[in-house]
DNA sequence: AGCTCTCATTGGAGCGCTCTATTGTGCCCG
DNA sequence: CGGGCACAATAGAGCGCTCCAATGAGAGCT
């Protein structure tokens, strides 16, 4: 920086201006710092320039999964949100299935992030409320208290896939769970309460938002006498898995097992899986979360809690449980295939 | 880092010292820094570390694209890599389509990472060469020089997915390209050159790696008057797009029309799609990415090129040209549908 | 002309850390 | 018993930037 001030024959302070983008300097001398800060392939460091501000301009995003396309749009709209209030993303993974969730978020406090965003975190309460106490942290998809929270309205997914079952007229659906996964235990609520409230019998098998837990839940169902006429997958990704193992069983989708996912991913839509699912608003979420940071960085202290509310996006995966008339498909599109 | 040196009742330069784990700090001190540093609740400064080091043991990825999962598997073996050498990750996407590219590589460079890793560019080569000259540079998927490169062989790519259909016995063959995207003019060259040398006829239908790109192309094959009897797609998720036209346009994979992916991601490998693919090693290719910045850092100065080897992956999407007996249906699972 | 006012420009302190050289302390060995 | 030695600990000078208060130069007004 010094010796672009040499260069263009001006102080230190006023290169500093210059690349900071202040109007209040002329643009005689703009012109002069710009062209030899070319001339000498000068860029500004972002550490020396974080140390000397007090703020960084930064929000750290923390990805619980990568695999998980579900993120992708969310975090577009997040950046978009961001970037329009002047702030720059950084982003780290929780590699290793969040084993490694709380070195990201470190990683981020050390460089004093303005604000943390955690998209699907794993924390426990406890080392949660710990970095919260260090850094404005909003968590996409949780369910914390003390942290600002965006997340969907997971219970009602659960109740809207057992809704829709329970109208095509199915009595025992089972429920693959996400485990400790996001939202999932809202999901199992959901579910739980919808087959209570409408009567129909009920399985939970356990599992977290893997493709391997899609395939062991059929296998698991598959030994029981009483196969249930519907399945409601934790995610998308499970349900996929779930279908595929169902097929190579040798049943039908959904004319012997229904099954509806979760998420809405691009998997869902594909034709060749078509998938019943329960849709969450991703860049809203996104675009949600954004502005969450961006208040609580303006001075908002008390966190807020933001429920966005999901929908039943309706293909091919879910059915009647039996065809009353053997020539008559109910499926959708089934005359297409 | 004053207030804990105080609290511990030694130098800040020792306090240093144990933040970095050195081991010339006696045990006695070491454990009374550690707890004054606890009880004050003190975190170092990561921009302040940066401003006063040399290196910042950083290495900055630039994704080219977040929604393709193909992405993921190489991060995870990078970061093992890179952490297994004590390196951090540090993660930014060129959003919207590579549009924002040159933005995130700028923030690195400003950031002063010691290496960058571009997964997938789409920078000019010129731009290319002009960060190049400021910090080392990996370039994942690309064909450029004066820069790192590890790549797969796709033009082998191409090849084997053309002697693959040449051997099933087909004559006419279409390639949807990859456009812009990476490795994608080598997958056309080498499918060129393979329909040349085996003398079969060929298409090429331009496009990118997206989904929309795949419906598109097929729609613009099925204007034609002869429809090729095989189809080799950019990418996976082309050909699931591809495949998924097809259906929908009535026509059975691979009974009318074989379709061969590239990249072998989970998406190809779940029964539902079960698609012939070209393999990439992902994982070696983000451990050889790792090694590389890490010789780059440690003062290799001329550039190299890596090239992995890809295989073949021969599943249920591609077979003969035209079934023999119209009864036997030669899809797996053909029958289901 | 003389004075104030405004605004572009500047000097210098300081952000929180690391690093080099130096001081201090105890120990071994001739 | 004293000189050297190894090693723990420290002081102080930056790293490259921003920010604040202060300076200088015109312009406007009486």
């Amino acid at each position: 920086m010094d010796d672009v001030a040499a260069e263009a024959g001006v102080s230190r302070a006023l290169v500093s201006l210059v690349m900071r983008g202040s109007p209040k300097v002329s643009d005689q001398r703009r012109e002069a710092v710009v062209a030899a800060a070319a001339r000498l392939g000068y860029r500004p460091n972002a550490a020396a320039r974080r140390l000397a501000e007090r703020r960084s301009n930064t929000l750290g995003v923390v990805i619980d999964d990568l695999h998980n396309t579900y993120h992708a749009d969310v975090l577009d709209a997040l950046h978009v949100e961001a970037e329009a209030n002047g702030f720059r993303l950084l982003l780290n993974a929780a590699w290793l299935r969040g084993r490694n969730e709380s070195q990201a978020v470190e990683m981020f406090l050390e460089y004093r992030v303005d604000a943390l965003i955690l998209l699907g975190s794993r924390l426990e309460p406890d080392a949660l409320a710990a970095f919260a106490a260090e850094c404005p942290i909003v968590v996409i998809g949780g369910e914390v208290s003390g942290v600002d929270v965006v997340r969907n309205d997971d219970k009602r997914g659960g109740e809207l896939a057992v809704e829709h079952l329970v109208e095509l007229g199915h009595t025992y659906i089972a429920h693959i769970d996400g485990g400790e996964g996001a939202g999932a235990d809202r999901r199992r609520r959901g579910f739980l309460d919808a087959c209570a409230a409408h009567g129909v019998r009920s399985v939970v098998i356990p599992g977290d938002f893997s493709e391997e837990t899609g395939a062991e839940a059929i296998e698991h169902l598959l030994r029981d006498d009483e196969l249930p006429t519907a399945i409601f997958a934790a995610n998308d990704l499970v349900a996929v898995a779930a279908i595929d193992r169902l097929e190579a069983a040798g049943l039908k989708v959904p004319d012997d097992v229904s099954v509806v996912g979760y998420d809405n991913t691009w998997l869902a839509a594909l034709r060749t899986v078509d998938l019943t699912t329960v849709n969450q608003p991703r860049r809203e979420i996104g675009r949600v979360a954004a502005r969450c940071a961006q208040q609580r960085v303006d001075g908002r202290s008390s966190p807020v809690t933001h429920v966005v509310t999901p929908d039943l996006v309706v293909r091919s995966t879910s059915g009647p449980p039996s065809v009353p008339l053997p020539e008559v498909s109910r499926r959708v599109r089934g005359g297409q295939r």
